[in-house]
DNA sequence: GCGATCAGCT
DNA sequence: CACAGCTGATCGC
């Protein structure tokens, strides 16, 4: 098969053209300071982070895409030399800064990749990025979709990130005395710091690198790297244990708090006789849906999770489903922990079922694609799904290449296998 | 010595 | 089992 002329969040040689959703590190993998293999386009956010994460690389390779706007990218086909122009608009992915999907229109036809996506219902800025797909769309629907399916699984369920975030000001201004520490990555859950810092009046501490980084999202203000002028301390997730916390107590009074979208349990660490020290670990776990449960979790003694994701849950994916209604679907993270193929829950939305995944047996470090955009080549690609489509395995199994095993996870797990399973 | 890749861990 | 990301070992240059 003839290499994809655009790439999305790969950085393989063989394509004229790359597009970068984010900056998160699953999705540069591959990419370098010196990396030179063509025009790289990206948010105008994401270029203003670039020298952070790629110090020495030649910005002018970039090309910003403003959201909202359709460009032109001129192509080449490498096999007959002819010329053609894919157009591609860039829309606010809402996942964190700078992040964007991506919807392509050309020979190929309509191809959507979200890259990592929150598709929330409320908000002035999820509100936007939906009117504004649905403008671009024009009426029209999908045929092809590359999906941020982290969490399509009905068992995720987790409420918008405002009400997660008025969650955790309660609960630090419920420990008015405590110390409080918070584990966040590199890049996102600004808007949740920004809104611990409003609602309660004081600053946060985050270390250096992550001040440079606030720096250039221009908040001026809000955030420090003296730990004396404030009790709340946005930490890195990975430097952030029990064991820490425990030896934070000896000497003052401090909670911590892990936003997630997976809950979090505590667990011995492996090894350790004593039985003395223990680690996070994300699993799983049922919720009550009891009229006073909340998204708050007490893990500890001392550690809080609560269910703040920038990615959609199960029920935002549905919606975002009905919304472009794809011919074709493919989940772009293919080793979550309850991986499922976008359609076993979605396939009555879809002219044609998924193609082929890789159920499973993927690393995340495949979260990325080449963009089909050989028209033949997209044109067999159909067809060899609609074949597949015809056999009576595939019909049998729900349109789903599970093994029996991982059927049976799931449903010990709570999830609710729909009952077009066999049927149809 | 440096970058890329991977194992291991959280 | 891990949202995303760190550290350290190893390998080829």
């Amino acid at each position: 098969m003839e290499n994809g002329l655009i790439s999305v969040d790969r950085w393989t040689a063989g394509s004229q053209v790359y597009f970068l959703t984010h900056l998160h590190s699953d999705h540069t993998q591959g990419l370098t300071s010196g990396w030179a293999r063509g025009p790289l386009f990206c948010s105008r956010l994401t270029a203003k982070l670039f020298p952070t994460r790629f110090p020495d690389f030649d910005l002018t390779l970039l090309r910003v895409l403003d959201i909202g706007v359709w460009n032109s990218v001129p192509l080449v086909s490498p096999s007959s030399g002819s010329r053609t122009v894919a157009r591609v608009m860039a829309i606010d992915a809402h996942h964190c800064p700078g992040a964007v999907m991506f919807l392509f229109r050309g020979d190929f036809g309509c191809l959507l990749y979200t890259g990592d996506f929150r598709w929330e219902t409320t908000g002035e800025r999820a509100k936007m990025a939906r009117a504004m797909l649905v403008n671009a769309l024009n009426g029209r629907t999908v045929d092809n979709l590359h999906l941020d399916n982290t969490y399509c699984n009905p068992s995720y369920d987790f409420p918008p990130r405002e009400v997660a975030a008025q969650e955790i000001v309660n609960l630090i201004a419920s420990h008015p005395k405590h110390d409080v520490v918070i584990g966040i990555d590199s890049l996102g859950k600004e808007d949740l710091l920004l809104h611990i810092a409003l609602s309660l009046g004081i600053k946060i501490w985050v270390w250096p690198e992550r001040l440079q980084t606030m720096h250039i999202l221009g908040f001026h203000d809000t955030f420090t790297t003296k730990t004396s002028l404030t009790r709340v301390r946005a930490v890195p997730r990975y430097s952030f244990s029990i064991e820490t916390l425990e030896a934070l107590n000896a000497t003052r009074p401090t909670i911590g708090i892990m936003p997630s979208g997976l809950p979090w349990v505590v667990r011995p660490v492996k090894g350790d006789a004593n039985l003395s020290g223990s680690h996070l670990t994300a699993r799983y776990k049922k919720r009550q849906l009891s009229g006073s449960s909340t998204g708050v979790e007490k893990l500890h003694q001392y550690m809080y999770s609560v269910l703040y994701s920038d990615h959609s849950c199960f029920s935002e994916i549905q919606e975002f489903m009905e919304l472009v209604q794809p011919t074709i679907v493919k989940g772009i993270v293919c080793s979550s922990a309850c991986y499922v193929e976008p359609l076993y829950f979605f396939g009555r939305l879809c002219g044609v079922f998924s193609v082929d995944s890789h159920v499973q047996t993927k690393r995340r470090s495949e979260r990325a694609a080449d963009v089909e955009i050989n028209k033949s080549a997209a044109e067999s690609g159909v067809e060899a799904v609609r074949k597949k489509m015809r056999s009576r395995a595939y019909y049998a199994a729900g349109g789903v290449k599970v093994s029996r095993t991982s059927v049976l996870r799931r449903l010990s797990r709570g999830a609710k296998i729909m009952d077009n399973d066999s049927a149809d």
